[in-house]
DNA sequence: CTGCATGTTAGGTT
DNA sequence: CAACCTAACATGCA
């Protein structure tokens, strides 16, 4: 659901607008979505302002006055929103955040209650330390890079491409969207992608996300923006839920696989598992 | 009713 | 250790 351009699409609606709000009183009706205690949190979040946003793979990061950072992970059906003061409260409400002197209020909503909240002290220059671990980001790294990361692995390109580890942002609908662009078999053994698919694959990437951003996400099911509108690139997708029909390259029949525990959309034709060399 | 979906992590196996 | 698998999480939907 939300991967890097549906969270880029958020920070980019929140800076447009948050920049300077200072959080005054916050209310957590799910302590849950919270890591760490509420009272610590809300103590410690009072009073700062919003410096600045920033996006690390498929996190928010809210940079705060004082060295701080309160950074929100959506998971599967997290929403941020910001509403009027007076919108009624939503069924999935889990926190609602109020700014001093402004009358708009910031939400998190979840239904399925997998998404997280945390505030944490950052680095010198801004670094987050619980994001230190993911891998870098596709649309910042080199081609080069790239191919020297995947051709590393001895993985299945698919699961290494939803490795957070390895690269940061890059979920089902964006993995599956690229391979089928690549024309590379999701099943491929990272190590054994020749030079020229490896650029493939690395351009895809990039373009696909880079279009998707543009069309403000993909709104498959739930996702919305900061403020409520719903995406475009599910206008463009050429495989993701669209096992049975037909593929736009070539006509033949795209199917549904399970790879690495997840469903997997691709065309057998344009990504044969054992490509003639 | 059954089973599936998504992102991540934990825990276990090969 | 690397790679891989499954369960768990909570809920809506087909």
């Amino acid at each position: 659901m939300p991967e890097l351009p549906e969270v880029e699409t958020i920070v980019r609606g929140l800076r447009r607008k948050m920049i300077g709000w200072k959080f005054s009183r916050s209310e957590i009706l799910t302590a849950k979505c919270l890591r760490g205690s509420r009272n610590e949190f809300c103590e410690s979040l009072s009073g700062r302002s919003v410096v600045e946003f920033s996006r690390r793979g498929k996190n928010i990061v809210f940079h705060l006055s004082g060295g701080a950072a309160l950074v929100v992970h959506l998971r599967m059906t997290g929403q941020l929103h910001l509403v009027p003061p007076r919108a009624a409260p939503g069924e999935h409400t889990q926190a609602i955040f109020l700014f001093a002197g402004k009358r708009e209020q910031l939400r998190f909503n979840d239904t399925r209650k997998f998404g997280r909240i945390w505030l944490e002290e950052t680095g010198a220059a801004g670094e987050v330390p619980s994001l230190s671990r993911l891998g870098p980001e596709p649309l910042e790294i080199s081609c080069r890079e790239f191919a020297r990361r995947v051709q590393a692995k001895r993985r299945r390109i698919k699961p290494l491409l939803l490795d957070q580890d390895f690269l940061a942002g890059v979920g089902n609908i964006y993995a599956d969207e690229s391979l089928h662009r690549a024309r590379i078999h999701p099943r491929r053994n990272s190590a054994e992608l020749s030079r020229a698919e490896l650029l493939r694959l690395c351009r895809a990437l990039k373009r696909i996300l880079k279009a998707a951003i543009r069309a403000g996400g993909t709104s498959v099911r739930s996702y919305v923006d900061s403020a409520g509108l719903r995406g475009g690139y599910q206008n463009f997708l050429r495989v993701y839920q669209r096992a049975g029909e037909p593929c736009r390259n070539c006509g033949g029949a795209l199917v549904r696989e399970t790879v690495g525990g997840r469903s997997t959309f691709f065309c057998p034709r344009c990504q044969p598992e054992s490509p003639k060399t």
